[in-house]
DNA sequence: GCCCGTCAAGAGCAGTGCTCTCTATTTTGA
DNA sequence: TCAAAATAGAGAGCACTGCTCTTGACGGGC
């Protein structure tokens, strides 16, 4: 029992090993990893690597789910170490948190949010992790909503989309009215496209100060939002 | 002569078929295209294909090229369709068709917009082409500015941002407010991210009224911009 | 001491981009 | 008109990919 343990850990060290490695080739060479570059680096013949890994969709799927984690820690750290009553500064701060990632982690982020490879479907255990970053922005607008922070917009929304944002939000946040919903996600598909065009490289020759461009259109977003401004 | 302009209209045609089955591959496949699929589709031996096409990457270049084209024209096309104070109008019509456009070429707008390749960098005469969408979109708030029909937002930028819009709209827009500008960027940037997010899946199981949520979501933007709304 | 599960290696299959060579055809120029 | 030149296509081949199957070595449990 012991002795069939200690293989299990040097297994899953192995397993361990071969993300790692494979987590390196993906930052220079994109989504295409080949396996047997893998295994070359760690000096195994290409086949013995199917000991561990069950296929190189597999093992891609297996880094998607990581990254997914990984941000989504980041994401929510910057959220819950902010002052809870500081919604333009949460907003900021988790905003900053999905950038800064994104700029450590340029290959992870293009393999869960560039272009899908079409043969490859997301295994339905990467919903719940990918949905982490929006949940944690729309709930900064709820807590604001809860203490009074925050003013609903007065718009009615056009029915079709009112009726699927309610029914969002009752998956989530039970309640929560769906025009400041429909906000949230204008901010999330915002901070989505500003992350992607900096890494994607729309921004080169343009915008040389990127800290400070970012932060400035998250303000913008936050001022759509009606996060209220410091005094 | 007309016996060698007979052979270089043969082989504009091969090139054109290249491409047009290409292009068909590219909606099954993806950006993984094959040339020796493409041969065989074409019913040549694969290095045959070389005798058109210098390499694979510059097949994938000329695909690139024609879709910006496609979207560049279908986006002008709908705003010159407009009337031209309706600015509002303009702005919306813009970006439906920059959707329409990506939904019936999902997988062009995948290339164009979609996480690049890491060993393949895009080529100078793609960078004008790429422009035309966002400066068609700013073009509209220039004219709206030139009329007097939109105002200029308030607030100051910070002085980094401020500088690099103000060479950026020097190079195409003199004369625009860097503050206007900031906010073109940020529909700029929307306008991408729900695209985005339509065609990659990320609105499945949540949005089932997509042409409403489009709508909506662009006309958030719109007010943020400041467009004038029908009375 | 034997047995069985695990691991690694090697060969092999089908596919890829791309190059080189050879042949057939067509175009061109004297 | 007829030879020379340009062009198109075919085939073989190289190095690479994911993946499978077989073979042999090792080690812990009975």
């Amino acid at each position: 029992m012991s002795a069939s343990s200690i293989r299990a850990r040097v297994r899953a060290e192995m397993i361990d090993e071969i993300k790692a490695v494979a987590r390196r080739h993906l930052a220079t060479d994109g989504a295409n990893l080949s396996l047997r570059a893998v295994a070359r680096d760690m000096g195994m013949v290409s086949s013995a690597i199917y000991r561990y890994v069950p296929s190189r969709d597999d093992l891609l799927t297996a880094l998607i789910l990581e990254a997914y984690d990984g941000l989504g820690d980041a994401v929510e750290a910057a959220d819950s170490g902010t002052d809870p009553d500081d919604l333009r500064g949460r907003w900021h701060h988790v905003c900053r948190a999905a950038r800064d990632w994104a700029l450590a982690h340029p290959a992870e982020y293009a393999l869960l949010y560039g272009s899908p490879v079409p043969g490859y479907a997301a295994p339905a255990d990467t919903v719940l992790p990918a949905q982490r970053p929006p949940l944690t922005l729309v709930g900064i607008l709820r807590d604001g909503l809860t203490h009074g922070r925050l003013t609903v917009p007065a718009e009615e929304l056009p029915e079709p989309v009112r009726a699927d944002l309610t029914e969002l939000a009752d998956a989530f946040f039970p309640g929560m009215p769906s025009a400041l919903l429909a906000r949230g996600m204008a901010g999330w598909t915002q901070l989505f496209g500003l992350i992607s065009f900096e890494l994607f490289g729309r921004l080169n020759q343009t915008i040389s100060h990127r800290d400070s461009y970012f932060e400035h259109q998250v303000g913008l977003m936050a001022d759509l939002i009606g996060l209220p401004r410091p005094e």
